[in-house]
DNA sequence: CATATACTTCAATATAGATTGAATTATATA
DNA sequence: TATATAATTCAATCTATATTGAAGTATATG
């Protein structure tokens, strides 16, 4: 996948207010789904829609309780936050900018001069 | 307005795939409407409301042309930039997390023991 | 001043996807 | 095995906002 299409991905995956609210708070620790809730004020079943979209996007992990497999510990995919930060900086790197002329005048005559003949 | 607004904010503005792709082009450097259209092939009333949004956020400025002031250049607010890339980091960094032990059993376990008094 | 060009604004519609409540699945425990 | 708990899935609804077409505004030019 290009790295376009990752930081596409990631835009639209965080730009959802309550998915950036709980992808906030993994990215403070592990946390169970009833921590996440009582944090959120969110309904479960929101919470876990939410938690799948994130894990789909590979951002988040879960993980069933040892002494209880009835729990889920959720948290943040290290590996994948180390390279969305990498694809980020890339992206907003000030270095992409070029100092270039914007071609308006010549775009529009040709569409001119082709509308005239 | 605190970071993690901040945050919201930039993820909900980028989160629209045809804004990512027009912030992406100007990332590049400078251009024109027309420019945007052609690249993207996007109506230009939608560019011209995606740019209005963008702008709204501080990512991206204008200027009218200083040879025909009926044409606008585009381009992104480097400052902005700047600032976005250092919360961006903040917000990404591994050194937030804690290691932590999820709450789970003692807050059920608390609930329980109310509702049974 | 009238017309053309570049862009924006407005109002209406369309659509993705967020949210909700009910049903379902998985695990634990009496 | 029956019941309780934790979480997920499903189907239906709601909502924010993206998109579209038409009208409006600003600037330029004959």
């Amino acid at each position: 996948m290009d790295s376009f299409q990752e930081i596409k991905d990631l835009f639209h995956v965080l730009g959802n207010p309550n998915r950036l609210k709980l992808f906030n708070i993994l990215m403070t620790g592990v946390h169970c789904n009833c921590e996440l809730s009582d944090q959120t004020g969110m309904a479960i079943n929101l919470i876990s829609h939410h938690l799948k979209v994130l894990q789909a996007a590979g951002l988040v992990k879960s993980i069933r309780g040892d002494t209880d497999a009835r729990w889920i510990y959720y948290s943040v995919n290290e590996e994948k936050i180390k390279s969305v930060q990498t694809e980020i900086n890339a992206f907003f790197d000030p270095e992409r900018m070029i100092d270039r002329e914007p071609i308006c005048p010549p775009c529009k005559t040709k569409t001119k001069e082709t509308n005239n003949e």
